[in-house]
DNA sequence: ACCCAAATAAACAACGTTGTCTTTTTGTAA
DNA sequence: TTACAAAAAGACAACGTTGTTTATTTGGGT
């Protein structure tokens, strides 16, 4: 590979002169800056990164945990966020997805401290609490998708309550009276926090909680544990007779697109279904379109990647909005 | 941050004991070996990845250009691939998405060779042609998910053909009779194969290709492109009256399942479906469930990796299987 | 105890850069 | 012209490692 000295050569200079051109500094006569931009052009010279980072003490290496994030697809706008900023800021993003069973988050760690990473940010795949290692106190960490209840690390989270406010309130806005709200296992934050939004918007709007149901529905990627799910649905509309239903995410939303398209009733039309997520195509896939709170993925990664560039130290718990992306069923 | 030489300093031997114990050199007494490793723990040492490649002069970097990659949630597992046997091997995979728009594929190989890249993956979102920058012709490249016209590069592509013959002969054992093919646009490579093989398919069985219609829609996102498509597949049906009809892909496929149901017909039942692409949860969310062909992303990710591992010269054009995905539409 | 080869450990250079210090060149005022 | 400060370029050390050469220790046979 060519080096620095090898440009100096061809150049006819030191190699430290291309050292400063390679680095911008004004001390370079024109004429000398010119050699040298010549001869790096010439033999294609590029600077060796690993070199730069030993003497400079510098790795320039931002470190990403992805804790089982991709198993959910639009969950990797988290690391878009995140990249793109580190790309325009001449910085690494080194990405490292761990799951349980492959990569621990200790060696995960370990990884990035021999790359001497300048900080680390752990997404986590769904909203939660996290514990991590010790290790992570010797690095400058944030958290994005997920907090730790110690306050040790800053972090950032979706807006839960303040997304389930906001769209309860556009559904009453738009005159459905009687919700209900299938929400996710209460044992997940998300959903704790979605039932305050959700109750507050009636609060808010002086509608009373009779025209109010929510019922907590248990996920899985099993067909029989997605059939009770519909069953349930089923019976929600037969006994609380909801002129809308708030699906805790959009997959759920599907299913009860199918539950109300049996009893004969029009999304949209005779029932109004909001939802949560913005889960890739899944919304737009649906007929009519599925209205849903965009998850701040993107958001959150840029969130806190700023946080790490601004050397910050506070322990923030910051929250980020969901964005209301309107569609035709409600 | 603590450094060879603090660790032989505490250990009291010489800096390169150290790094021999680093580097398992079998040339250290037990002893010493043990007085080092002590040290190590208890300084929380960690050798110098910047280093390590400075003075080795290999970089352990793979480069991974994802090219609109990530518009598409599953070519994600093209990514994983490469990056578990990159973890396995102790080397660095590093992803640069390239959005035409955003960072140019010459910033992105600029970047790669900064960092020494040994080699570099280039790994289009769908299956197509590409054209690189003379600039990868510096370092061993191999091409994932497309190929180069010119058979300057290796390439590993689904194998569209063999994909298509399989389904449709599937299709055909179980004794349906009748096949409309809802095929991609047939300026996509994919298609051209695709067709080839469902053709192939019926001369294997000896079926009469009368009981064949194949037809291009065109793709999109619009709402209007999508409600013609649902058009062509009700006229299709009704003119045609396949018992099976097989997409090009997952969403078209959910499309003909709506068409399919507004006619008062049901899936699996009346009429067959099947498709291409394993699109995320989309064929698990649909009643019944999708039976479609995964694409075999995971494994070009893994074998293009192996490509540059087993440094390979050869220009081989080598291609994937996919995977039949059985579920309840066919 | 002594010799000698083999095993082990140490010393030193090198990797490709940048930081710091020193020398040379340049330009201006007397 | 000369003097002299400022600008520019060069020399050399340093970053934290590993490769190579040299020195020391070890252990077995006399």
């Amino acid at each position: 590979m060519v080096t620095i000295k090898d440009v100096a050569a061809h150049a006819g200079v030191a190699f430290k002169t291309v050292s400063r051109v390679v680095n911008n500094d004004p001390t370079v006569k024109p004429k000398n800056r010119e050699k040298v931009l010549k001869a790096i052009e010439e033999l294609g010279y590029r600077p060796n990164r690993a070199a730069q980072m030993t003497r400079r003490k510098k790795s320039g290496v931002v470190g990403f945990i992805a804790d089982e994030l991709l198993r959910v697809p639009y969950t990797f706008d988290l690391i878009r966020g995140a990249q793109d900023l580190a790309w325009k800021h001449n910085k690494e993003l080194m990405v490292l997805n761990v799951n349980v069973d492959k990569y621990s988050v200790e060696g995960a760690v370990n990884h990035l401290f021999e790359h001497r990473a300048e900080g680390i940010i752990y997404a986590a795949m769904y909203h939660r609490e996290v514990t991590l290692p010790a290790q992570f106190s010797e690095v400058p960490t944030v958290l994005a998708n997920c907090y730790d209840s110690s306050n040790d690390y800053p972090s950032i989270v979706p807006d839960e309550k303040e997304a389930a406010r906001e769209i309860t309130t556009s559904m009453l806005r738009k005159g459905y009276k009687r919700i209900a709200f299938l929400n996710l296992n209460e044992n997940i934050i998300a959903a704790k926090l979605r039932k305050q939004g959700v109750e507050q918007a009636f609060a808010d709007a002086g509608v009373s909680p009779d025209n109010l149901i929510i019922e907590s529905v248990i996920l899985g990627d099993e067909n029989e544990e997605r059939s009770v799910t519909r069953k349930r649905a089923a019976e929600l509309i037969k006994n609380f007779k909801p002129d809308a239903i708030l699906c805790g995410q959009d997959p759920m939303a599907v299913e009860v697109y199918f539950v109300v398209q049996a009893l004969g009733l029009q999304v949209g039309k005779d029932i109004g279904i909001g939802s949560f997520d913005d889960w890739d195509i899944i919304p737009s896939l649906v007929q009519p379109g599925l209205t849903t709170m965009a998850l701040p993925h993107y958001e959150m990664g840029q969130w806190a990647f700023n946080y790490l560039l601004e050397e910050r130290t506070d322990k923030v718990k910051e929250s980020a909005r969901f964005t209301l992306v309107s569609r035709q069923s409600f």
